[in-house]
DNA sequence: AACATTGGCAACCGCTGTTCG
DNA sequence: ACGAACAGCGGTTGCCAATGT
């Protein structure tokens, strides 16, 4: 698909409150601030101020840069698109692995699943996540593989235990939620998929599921627990430098103790159990695919070097889970004892041909029709999706460096092998902090569209989805 | 060729939690 | 204790391009 040049959001506009939602966040009010697609000067002068400023203390940057822009939106376009270090372009196979396994626990909590996929923002992943969710909604498929649904009722039981074994010695701030079909917040009106595993089966999917009869009784996932470690900013104006480098005591003292979900959601893991006996040997050896681009039409300038950010003290005085993830990030690329050599993993750890293990990734659910003997859970019939980019893999896996006996029960249950791509290219990644240009002739663009019967691999049922798409 | 549908994504919106005076 | 300011999260919107009919 075609980057999005255009912007999404609408035409560019002057708005007249400034202030987008939350209280005073937007900051301004109601100075005739822009609204809409950042241009490539608004994203010059924001790059310039956290240049000098560091990151936070967003509703100044209108202020002290002459920038129109509400402190809100500077810090989202500066969070998504501007800041170091992110990775643009289709999700791979591993990251899209990692983000059902992710949501398969977590839910709809992009901000820390984005923690977990270095370079990725929430707002991709939840775009992702969204159009994924529409496509298998309409083919009615499942959108867990069978083995992530395992893991994803382990680790929940897992944290359900431990929570109930620690339940006299930590205070539970959070009520359970109502009992519906997500745990978000009360503004959601439509129908959404925000419970872990409940778009497990979507076609047999009701609210007399055992599984929600759990949900309903339990306690959800404390939205709140990362707030310490969020707002710890301090002495220094607020401001983080997003290019230094993380402090190690700070992510022991706080960051794994914050940035853990203490889900106690139960499942019934009976009730929804696919039937395993189709397997699916997904050999992914395709080519590669992977889109590099801008992120958006308005970045084209020269946005500078980062070379000359001062490294800051005041680092991780305003955070976020996307600092988190540019921590975790940083600590991977930043040839840390976590990160693995490239050339060490390459075909190594993920499973080939054959070997793919617990990929059974099929519904049969009674209630949807058969689709035939080849069926298969099939993510990547996304035409975002892309195959290959290994590195990311490594990534994934140095991501952190923080243990807990919460985190390392959840990073436990993510398998360490991931469905890695025989072929890849070494330069479908951003590694440096800026976006790489990569035309819509890029030839992961064309894969997208290639036809079933060109796709000498068993993943072309992935992209080619006749039943779905 | 024209129109409709779909996919992708940037940006906005509404809300909540935390910090600070 | 209270409210304002701030920061961030998750959901939604709306645009554009590609694809389908």
């Amino acid at each position: 698909m075609m980057p999005n040049s255009g912007g999404g959001g609408s035409s560019v506009a002057v708005s007249d409150d400034g202030s987008s939602g939350g209280g005073s966040s937007g900051g301004g009010g109601g100075s005739g601030l822009r609204k809409g697609p950042w241009t490539a000067a608004e994203d010059a002068i924001l790059m310039e101020y956290v240049k000098k400023h560091g990151e936070g203390n967003w509703n100044a940057v209108q202020k002290n840069s002459g920038l129109s822009r509400c402190g809100k939106s500077c810090r989202l376009r500066w969070a998504n698109h501007l800041r170091p270090n992110l990775k643009k372009g289709s999700f791979s196979p591993d990251e899209e692995r990692q983000i059902l396994e992710l949501h398969s626990k977590l839910g709809n909590k992009w901000a820390r699943m984005a923690a977990q996929l270095p370079g990725r923002t929430d707002n991709e992943i939840k775009n992702y996540w969204n159009t994924r969710v529409k496509r298998r909604q309409r083919a009615g498929l499942p959108l867990y593989p069978h083995d992530i649904q395992k893991q994803a009722n382990a680790f929940h039981l897992h944290q359900n235990h431990h929570h109930n074994h620690n339940h006299n010695h930590q205070p539970r701030p959070s009520p359970p939620p109502p009992p519906q079909l997500s745990l978000q917040s009360s503004q959601q009106h439509k129908p959404n998929f925000g419970s872990p595993l409940s778009l497990f089966d979507p076609m047999s999917f009701t609210t007399n599921t055992p599984f929600l009869g759990q949900q309903s009784n339990s306690t959800p996932f404390l939205n709140t627990q990362m707030h310490g470690f969020k707002r710890f900013r301090g002495n220094n104006l607020g401001f983080s430098n997003p290019f230094s480098t993380p402090n190690p005591t700070m992510f022991n003292q706080n960051f794994s103790s914050q940035l853990l979900p203490l889900p106690t959601l139960q499942f019934n893991t009976g009730s929804y159990d696919f039937n395993p006996s189709i397997r699916s040997h997904i050999s992914p050896s395709s080519s590669f695919s992977m889109k590099m681009e801008l992120p958006s039409n308005q970045t084209d300038a020269p946005l500078g070097s980062f070379n000359d950010y001062k490294i800051s003290p005041s680092l991780q005085r305003s955070n976020s889970g996307l600092l988190d993830a540019m921590l975790q990030e940083s600590e991977a690329m930043g040839g840390g004892d976590n990160v693995r050599n490239d050339e060490e993993n390459h075909g190594l750890d993920g499973f080939v041909g054959d070997s793919l293990p617990s990929g059974s990734f099929f519904n049969e659910n009674p209630n949807t029709p058969p689709l035939g003997s080849t069926r298969q859970w099939d993510d990547t019939s996304s035409p975002h999706s892309s195959f290959g980019e290994k590195r990311q893999k490594e990534q994934s896996q140095a991501v952190n460096p923080i243990e807990d006996d919460d985190l390392s029960s959840l990073l436990d249950i993510i398998p360490s092998t991931m469905m890695v791509s025989e072929l890849y290219n070494d330069n479908g990644e951003i590694s440096n902090g800026h976006s790489s240009v990569v035309t819509d002739d890029d030839f992961g663009l064309n894969l997208q569209r290639i036809p079933a019967n060109t796709v000498n691999h068993d993943w072309s049922t992935w992209n080619n989805m006749p039943e779905m798409c």
